[in-house]
DNA sequence: ATCGTCCATCGGCGATAGACGATGGACGGT
DNA sequence: ACCGTCCATCGTCTATCGCCGATGGACGAT
């Protein structure tokens, strides 16, 4: 165990946080439309979106500030992208979480 | 390919519901004070999680609703479970976003 | 019958999320 | 120089979250 009682607290806030940046419907058709096309820009985005575009902005920026998308300003158009390893890394922790809670291998009768 | 434009809405705001009920420090918490002891009441966690019982009625009620935990009233003492599959579950889901994120293996230049 | 415990629910409150339109800056084209 | 486009940010509004205390129902014990 190298958990100690605060650190396991920490460690809830932290998926939390970004599990949170996942949770909406909006910010995981955002996801999927990056992936698609490797890098977009905004504009691209909200064509696809059916959302104003202060919105889908919005929306980026919660997914950038969470690591889970980088961005990269070209000239005036932005360009969105999926970071890979940052969404790999939060499906890991939650695997982590999930099986942390499942195995209990300990019998207990 | 087996989504239809719709359906990958609904696929969306699916995954983000699920989490949504997981992308909360406390209730993490709580899955992991329910999965330690396989089973607890209401007061088990309260006693542990140092916020009211109402509060931590209502984060067990928002687990049990999206489906991750499950209630069975004994007596007058009530017992909250993980279900572990339906967690797995979340988990492959996210999995296999990233997934569909990440590889695109189609050369396009 | 009465009390104590456990718990779900209600009502209220402050804070935050999510949406939008408007604004203004940066840039390209004419 | 003047537009048109793209975009981030601001201000505003509403709905929802997260928390709490209070309430009342169900049950066990005395």
């Amino acid at each position: 165990m190298t958990e100690s009682p605060e650190s396991r607290c920490a460690d809830s806030r932290a998926i939390a946080l970004r599990l949170a940046a996942l949770s909406h419907p909006a910010r995981i058709e955002i996801l999927k439309r990056l992936s698609a096309s490797s890098c977009c820009s905004c504009r691209e985005v909200v064509d696809h979106l059916d959302l104003a575009q202060s919105t889908v902005s919005q929306h980026l920026k919660i997914l950038v500030e969470a690591g889970l998308v980088r961005f990269e300003a070209d000239r005036q158009r932005s360009r969105y992208a999926v970071d890979h390893n940052a969404l790999a890394g939060v499906s890991a922790l939650l695997t982590e979480l999930v099986n942390s809670c499942c195995p209990a291998p300990k019998r207990q009768d």
